[in-house]
DNA sequence: TACTAAATGTAACCTATGTTACAAAAAAGA
DNA sequence: TCTTTTTTGTAACATAGGTTACATTTAGTA
């Protein structure tokens, strides 16, 4: 675990403070499609993640989903920190996008180490900052930008995340995502395959050229 | 100004901060309308707000507005906390909703006391958290509600923010801060009329009640 | 008071997006 | 192979919200 831990915060960290983590901190390998964090959980633990992506989603009262951002490697849950503070409920969904590896520390050491680590200190900061321009991002998506710009830029971000020209999500399933319904959705789809910019398969999206 | 500052802050701030904050912060009083921050500012000092309350808004490359949330009392801007640890320039827009009273405290304290006091530090994470969770409901509301549900809650919030039965806006203004157009916000705010939830003046709108 | 500018009311129309319904195609099982 | 389920395609229609255009009202001010 140190390895992997050492890979991915080793830069950042001091090597105190990276002994702490490995002492206290729980590995974890989980799958793709496992949820993580469901609304209403309380929270044990803050996420470090070390490898694979997770996906996290907003639900309104009516089961409507929303995906809000992607979390990767070095990164942390903001949502998470923000449960150890105030009310300890979860405001989001977390679902591995794919095959995850992360460390879960006790959130009682999130206060201690602010104490007595400037990096650790940093890095929380900086994990707020980053969120907050995720969700202002998001804001900006939904508020300023139409649905066909906002499907183009989901296959854009999943395709950077995964690393891979296939898309492998049904158009049911980019519908919930992006809040909006699958026929509205396979319309799109079909305008951006007639542009030439994707290909449409069964079960998957190949990207020719999203530009 | 040490007084007031005790007023707004001496519950959760040691004596020994809150001296240092009435050192090196500059008193500032701005009156209403008064823009505090532009898109693309570099941030010289964080605001810790003593009394009035400012709003925070957002835009979009073709100048489209969009209303973020609402700063008062015992806040801070968690933005403007970003911007001395990132990139430094400002993402959103700040405008004092009414005459407002604040402490501009130099950017670089904010890592020396975060170091230095606890209640600083959770002071800075509880800020984060707000903001947030605010931008959380933000985009519940453009995401998850339509537009004349938008109208009721900047309504209902506008009138709590100055503790007013009248808010003083043009249907232009409202338009503007949840990204709409006069036509349709005067058309939703007629429905509302009829509805007996409020009563049109010119300039003005009259609460009767908004449940 | 008369003129001008700002604010509001309203109709008619347009467009993006959502909904319903059903057919076709592909995959998965039996 | 035959049947069933999942996924996708598409038409027809509904609705919220945006746009244009113009009239009316109110407030300021010359």
């Amino acid at each position: 675990m140190i390895q992997e831990l050492k890979a991915s915060y080793g830069h950042q960290f001091e090597d105190a403070l990276l002994e702490e983590i490995s002492q206290v901190g729980t590995f974890k390998d989980v799958s793709a499609s496992y949820k993580i964090i469901e609304i209403g959980d309380y929270i044990k633990g803050m996420p470090l993640l070390l490898s694979g992506a997770i996906k996290i989603l907003r639900d309104d009262s009516d089961g409507d989903e929303l995906l809000l951002y992607y979390l990767e490697k070095g990164d942390t849950c903001s949502m998470t920190m923000n449960c150890c503070l105030g009310q300890a409920k979860s405001e989001i969904r977390a679902i591995a996008e794919m095959d995850t590896k992360l460390i879960m520390v006790p959130v009682i050491k999130m206060e201690e180490w602010a104490a007595k680590y400037k990096s650790w200190r940093n890095f929380m900061f900086e994990s707020y900052h980053k969120r907050l321009n995720e969700l202002l991002q998001t804001v900006d998506a939904i508020a300023f930008t139409k649905m066909d710009e906002r499907v183009l830029n989901f296959l854009k971000e999943k395709a950077r995340i995964t690393n891979n020209t296939s898309v492998y999500n049904t158009h049911q399933e980019i519908a919930y995502e992006l809040h909006s319904s699958r026929v509205v959705i396979s319309r799109l789809l079909k305008k951006l395959e007639n542009l030439g910019k994707i290909e449409l398969k069964r079960n998957h999206i190949q990207i020719i050229d999203l530009n």
